[in-house]
DNA sequence: TTAGTAGTGAAAACGGTTTTCATTTGCTGC
DNA sequence: GCAGCAAATGAAAACCGTTTTCACTACTAA
């Protein structure tokens, strides 16, 4: 569970439907043909190429929500402002490694947060539902590119 | 990170200066007294509440971008649209645990993930930067809120 | 004083996301 | 087929934290 709603400032309103309507089967499907993270309107832009009547990007959006409330996408936060979403393995989740120089990400085959629920659990009472967590650096391609350039 | 004298030139465009302007003290010392977050707005309408001639928004997001460089503060990103800061010992950062209901927090003492680069440098590669960590969940006394009253 | 530089803030712009609301779709039972 | 209804949709507007712009003020050095 990459936690937390969206963009704040929204108590309002309840959930979305959570059946796969006809935007959110289109949504999945671009996210199906991806290893990379796409936010809203990559996928929205990525559908106005290909489909002769695409979804508006606000379906888009309430498409996503109902995905991941069916834990069949997960949302990621980099603190950049903009959300990412990607498919997972039903009700899973993972995080990632990302380059901030070339900005790809490794995707972590397990979650490091998990594992440490029992110790905060038992250290501070704290019954825990979600967290984010992402990681930022260089990878080994950008870690030599700057090597040999000039550092940066 | 280039640093800067007195009176440099560098200017580039984005840092902000690495010194504790005017601005920078009147905010510093409202997260001196506070154990809680604080948004740049929080701070904001603080400083109009007791200052004469209080900074301006402008100047509470710039001050704010110049003691995170300094490592007098951090910022924090609760994935919800609102960047948080409280003050840090210099240079050093830590994490959370946020209630989902009261929105309280516990200011964690050690850094889950800096115990982990090694292994993430050693396994992928990587070299680790920087990192978002966030936990939500319930503290112990809404935990207990809820178990008498009916589920949330 | 006189430059030149750094700091400031009001207002406007920004950009991702959410709301609004009128319309369209997809059903249900006739 | 045809009402009648609820869910789904999308264009446009609103939202809201943050950043940019730009004119102005406060410092500082010589
Ligand atoms: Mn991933
Ligand atoms: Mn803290
Ligand atoms: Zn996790
Ligand atoms: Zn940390």
């Amino acid at each position: 569970m990459s936690v937390q709603g969206s963009h704040g400032h929204s108590h309002g309103k309840g959930p979305q439907s959570l059946r796969l309507t006809k935007g959110a089967k289109k949504v999945l499907e671009v996210l199906e043909r991806t290893d990379e993270l796409s936010s809203a309107q990559d996928i929205h832009s990525a559908l106005r190429n290909e489909e002769d009547s695409p979804p508006g990007l606000t379906t888009v959006y309430r498409s996503l929500e109902s995905l991941v409330q069916l834990g069949l996408v997960q949302s990621v936060d980099f603190g950049d402002g903009e959300r990412r979403y990607e498919m997972v393995k039903p009700g899973e989740h993972h995080h990632h490694l990302v380059c901030e120089k070339c900005r790809n990400s490794v995707h972590l085959d397990q979650c490091l947060v998990q594992q440490l629920e029992e110790s905060i659990q038992a250290k501070y009472k704290f019954e825990v539902r979600g967290h984010i967590l992402e990681i930022f650096g260089l990878c080994e391609q950008c870690q030599q590119a700057m090597a040999t350039a000039g550092k940066k």
